[in-house]
DNA sequence: GAAAGGTACGCAAACGATTGCCTGTCCGGA
DNA sequence: TCCGGACAGGCAATCGTTTGCGTACCTTTC
């Protein structure tokens, strides 16, 4: 047993034959070594959790296929916990973690609000979905840094009306970028950011609205594509040209959106698989003992410049 | 040692004080058995792959998180494999599942063409996702029944030409719905299946053709929600009403595209959640060494009727 | 030819649970 | 008073690895 283990492992002292055997036997029997057993010997299982709140949706796929990515590389599985947004399950989850000794957790949610600490005496990294406690490892997204990015873009480009419609003020997402489009957009803000729902619906009415109150308006930077691709439609039944008369930006870069807008919607990409890339490799540090270079990294965004403003 | 595994178990013949005693002294110090060394022992890992041949998407979400709750009755963690693809990457996290020991695995992937079967020895349900093997469990979706939910509803709302916008003839899907709309429709199906891509830009370029060539059609069968939200569109710009000059019906009750369509969209829903579901309650009965009451399950879709139609 | 030194391999403990079996204690009955 | 039986709980083997240490054998050198 012993010589196998160090055949396959390629530690002790062992000829080269003996080695070369003893794999070429495990192969032809088709033995792969336990890692459980192992894991029990080690102190270790190479496995972490996946925690998200809310249900896995269109957020956290990305999040989850860069986490994947980055723990594959140190050998680790991800085991998947969905909460569903309900405490008991979260406890139950947690609790089932425990038991299977998980090295780690990648903690997320939907929305960018933050969470309760977890108490738990394993690593963990919040991805995405900030917590409470400031000093806990995060990997997370610049908000303010996707609403400047596209307004930015916006003035550079000459608009000077800008209107900004976005989701529910409840969530702290719509109040930080409204924040900031206001702070960046200065006086070429039009009116109030007007908060809605994350939904084509509202940028719909939105624009109803808008256009009603006898506003002007030459560009309008969305909250999220689905807002802008609503936005989009509104103003062409409107009989308003994009870009020519109102340049529309999005935020989110979802294809399905972004790319069947017409025209194509110029966004804010928050870089999601970024960031579950690097809450990965956070973690994988974390796990092997390894000192943080950073206890919190904000991934920034990228412009993504497409037809609805050139 | 003995005495606490019975205790907290529930198994052997302990006082019952004795039992409380040791319950609560292990809530007290946060103790929760090792579920590696209890599996170790067992013969079982209480565990399985969730093993995906394309990138994790839209379809697969539901279908994970349905198996996720069937799973969770028997206790049983899920653990993510993602090929991406690609075969060696495959061959790869088969290597590792094997040597984490699940105890069975879910297959799944994008599309219903069949794929060639795994070479594993533990037990493998393919949900969505046909294997090659017909004798393999399964939980497959209805392709042909979800295309004669639609059409037998164009039918009885008296709409007598129906013009069918598909995906690509490559994709099984296509054809068989192809196929079966052919079959229901007969005399009513409007010149010859329309096939192109999984796009909202297809279903507006095929309204364009099927208006150039001078088709008259009273009913649009699309072949999924993001083409029939194309048709829609375009439908409504060259000034038809919906539902009154054309019904339009799509597949897949994908909430972002049905919902945000105008009229709101009538669908086939595949019931995936229900697909997953299904998958990982068969998965379970394998495990856990029952009979299965039938190798292949077939889930019928359901319709969902909106304004698209009505 | 014998001792010294080095290399390759085997042995057994340990990881953390479960479980069958054995033992000790207590009770009741003769 | 002694014995039998029932019940409670302890002991140790077991699952499949890793790893440090001991040992056998081979080589080299005087």
């Amino acid at each position: 047993m012993g010589t196998v283990s160090k055949a396959l492992n390629g530690t002790g002292s062992l000829r080269e034959e003996t080695r070369r055997h003893v794999r070429e036997t495990a192969e032809r029997l088709g033995f792969v070594a336990d890692a459980r057993a192992r894991g029990l010997v080690a102190g270790r299982t190479y496995t972490v959790g996946f925690l998200t709140t809310d249900s896995f949706g269109r957020f956290m796929l990305p999040i989850l296929m860069g986490a994947e990515d980055a723990l594959s590389v140190g050998q680790i599985a991800v085991i998947l916990a969905d909460t569903r947004d309900d405490h008991a399950r979260e406890q139950h989850l947690l609790r089932s973690l425990r038991s299977r000794r998980v090295d780690g957790l990648i903690v997320t949610g939907r929305t960018t609000d933050a969470r309760d600490p977890l108490d738990v005496d394993i690593p963990v990294v919040h991805a995405f979905a900030p917590s409470n406690d400031d000093s806990a490892p995060a990997v997370l997204t610049d908000e303010a840094g996707a609403a400047r990015l596209v307004v930015e873009h916006l003035l550079a480009i000459g608009r000077r009306r800008i209107l900004h419609v976005t989701g529910p003020e409840r969530h702290r997402s719509s109040r930080v970028r409204a924040e900031e489009v206001r702070r960046v957009a200065g006086e070429a803000l039009v009116g109030e950011p007007m908060f809605g729902a994350w939904s084509e619906e509202w940028g719909l009415r939105a624009i109803d609205l808008a256009l009603a109150s006898g506003l002007e308006f030459d560009a309008v930077c969305a909250g999220s594509d689905q807002i802008a691709r609503g936005v989009l439609d509104r103003l062409r039944e409107r009989g308003l040209s994009v870009p020519a008369d109102v340049a529309v930006t999005g935020v989110d870069n979802w294809d399905v959106m972004a790319l069947a807008a017409r025209p194509a919607l110029t966004t804010a990409d928050l870089c999601l698989a970024e960031i579950g890339r690097r809450s990965g490799e956070m973690l994988l540090d974390l796990v092997e003992g390894r000192e943080l270079s950073e206890q919190r990294v904000v991934v920034p965004p990228r412009l993504e410049v497409r037809g609805s403003t050139v």
